[in-house]
DNA sequence: ATGACTATAAACCTATCTTTATATCGTCAT
DNA sequence: ATGACGATATAAAGATAGGTTTATAGTCAT
């Protein structure tokens, strides 16, 4: 559901708010505590840089941190540059073509209900609150069902 | 969400039931009216008889058909040869490897809350429920939060 | 009637292209 | 010179296309 980089990304942002606050952490050491392959994750955070969710500093003593504090930051931003299903809206599953919320298909609202369960969870949910190891401190409630 | 492939073989087998009943029918023809690339597209349908939800006969008048009555076939059928995240229970995406339902890190309950929302709809959901035109016809009722 | 021919259609095997995942090398800052 | 990011190449998987083989059913001449 969410792919392999997404999964990369999200888990070394977590690591960073952990590791939290001061020095900037390098791709090697986030790689290592994180079991992702180094090589890969260094270009993930590149790509993390580029949207403005992390800062990169070179040299000795540089490493990632993140831009902005984690409360600011929802899990859409982090996963977005990886998953194509969150930037372009994907279409009816069902049908071929004719198919919207005017003359829905069957099974289009129930669709609807998942497909907007997942994109809000992303959109609601903050890095602060999945990466904070005591209460869910869950900033935004969950609402469902919002319209498109 | 759901992987081209995956929605290739839904829009199919909608296909099929609504050109309800007789005759078996083509890839070609299948390809065609849905608007599927027709090589691919029998591949994906050869797959689909592979596992039992298609039957197909060659030659002349020859074709693709359904193997069981649509009302007792699950999206979850159709989908998991071609969706990995169906098969294997994929792991809590924000941890590395010490996360369960015993030890949940934050946002482990909201997520499960879509993933089950997720696999319970294309788990409850009938091939019959999605193609036909007419109403919902919801055979069983979605219920969420099922627990693992 | 019956064998041969032909049209149809799935099955199979391979090749290309795109996306995802990973590794190698280069560049910059201290 | 060394630590660390950055850009580029390679590998694997997913998606797509081409062509060949095999199986079936209808047709047509003898």
């Amino acid at each position: 559901m969410i792919s392999q980089t997404g999964q990369y990304a999200l888990r070394a942002c977590v690591y960073l708010v952990q590791q939290a606050g001061d020095a900037a952490c390098s791709g090697a050491r986030i790689a290592g505590r994180t079991g992702i392959p180094a090589k890969y994750l260094s270009k993930i955070l590149g790509d993390l840089v580029h949207v403005g969710v992390l800062d990169a500093t070179r040299g000795k003593g540089g490493g990632f941190r993140l831009r902005r504090p984690p409360t600011d930051i929802r899990l859409l931003e982090i996963l977005s540059p990886f998953e194509s299903s969150l930037r372009d809206d994907t279409a009816c599953p069902f049908r071929h073509g004719e198919c919207s919320s005017r003359s829905p298909c069957p099974g289009h609202d129930q669709w609807r209900i998942v497909k907007d369960g997942f994109r809000n969870f992303v959109q609601d949910m903050t890095l602060a609150a999945i990466a904070t190891s005591s209460a869910p401190a869950r900033t935004a409630p969950l609402r469902k069902g919002r319209r498109t």
